[in-house]
DNA sequence: CCTACCGATCGGTAGG
DNA sequence: CCTACCGATCGGTAGG
């Protein structure tokens, strides 16, 4: 019975990831689900509201598995370990509607843009509080914490770029990978020679 | 007497970056400008051609550069120390073309979008090469290069979506910061305990 | 660089 | 879920 809905989300979720939201027309997703346009209007009621659903879904993903994360794990390197794992996991499972998150959040229409906005930082600040954790604990070092948030979150959202599901990396593969390369940025180090 | 088609340019660089290729219109465009649509079409024969010209310039500018640095400096760990550098620069002198060449690319039209696809490949290549000199000067270590390629590439364009030209760090600096930052996950280690 | 205009397509609705 | 339709806007052209 909701199964339609479901449906035209997933459709929704595909082509604005391969085509982007604006150049993604009702007709086209009507078409993939094999109705006419008008029909979609049974089950939601504008196009933005589709990109409204699929951003703030993914959004409450990331939203409760950062406070997953700050809320159990003790040691701010595995507390790092695990929320890029998360990250990662949520990226590869639902990659098409991540790519609509990362890529096609800026169409969405006031007051709906800044709550998203507001998620987002949320987020940000969960990961910039396990670097503070990590430098109670005499662990990380990072000059500019909002820096080290913004470079990790890149490389970690990237992956939309490049991911197939038919790779040769599991997620955890890439997750791990992904923060050996990042803990061995903000370890502290007793010798760095460079420049 | 060129300055007409410059000032188009600039301002589609702007729209184009700030509301993307699709939602942007010719109307926008003449708007901003001050003049008829369709006096637009007396220096310009296309949108297509508009976004063509944007993400090509900046795509030469990228491949210049890593020729550049390929050809000219020995040692890797300088190598990239410039490569970023130069990256860096680009992305902050040019922001709104920058955007534009990364985000918006994928609505060129054949055969213009293979060619633009060809390019991407050749700049990251320049950067493998990079990491394949710093392998065999035993500095650098890495398991999948094609892997660390577009994790560096991802921290330096993600600077796209934070970099204000009011912020507190100089493009050199933001380039230095990301440079140790990929050199400390890039050198041969003696210990490395994670897991 | 402008006036005047075109066919195509858009998101969405009325009414069943 | 469909038929029939709407006003608005799109990229672009003819002709000056």
């Amino acid at each position: 019975m909701s199964r339609r809905i479901d449906s035209i989300i997933q459709t929704a979720e595909k082509l604005f990831s391969e085509n982007g939201f604006v150049a993604t027309s009702m007709r086209d997703i009507a078409r993939s689900e094999g109705i006419e346009v008008a029909s979609l209007y049974s089950h939601i009621n504008s196009k933005d509201e589709l990109l409204e659903k699929i951003c703030f879904r993914i959004a409450d993903e990331f939203i409760t598995a950062i406070h997953e994360v700050n809320d159990i794990y003790f040691n701010a390197e595995e507390k790092l370990r695990m929320a890029v794992r998360l990250h990662v996991n949520i990226i590869t499972r639902d990659l098409d509607a991540s790519k609509v998150f990362l890529k096609e959040w800026r169409h969405l229409k006031e007051p709906r843009l800044s709550e998203f906005k507001k998620l987002r930082h949320e987020y940000e600040d969960g990961f910039r509080r396990i670097l503070i954790n990590g430098e109670n604990e005499n662990v990380f070092e990072t000059h500019d914490k909002k820096f080290a948030v913004l470079t990790i979150l890149s490389a970690l959202n990237w992956i939309t770029e490049w991911y197939r599901t038919d790779g040769n990396m599991t997620p955890d593969e890439i997750a791990d990978h992904l923060t050996d390369f990042i803990l061995s940025g903000l370890k502290v180090k007793s010798s760095v020679e460079s420049k």
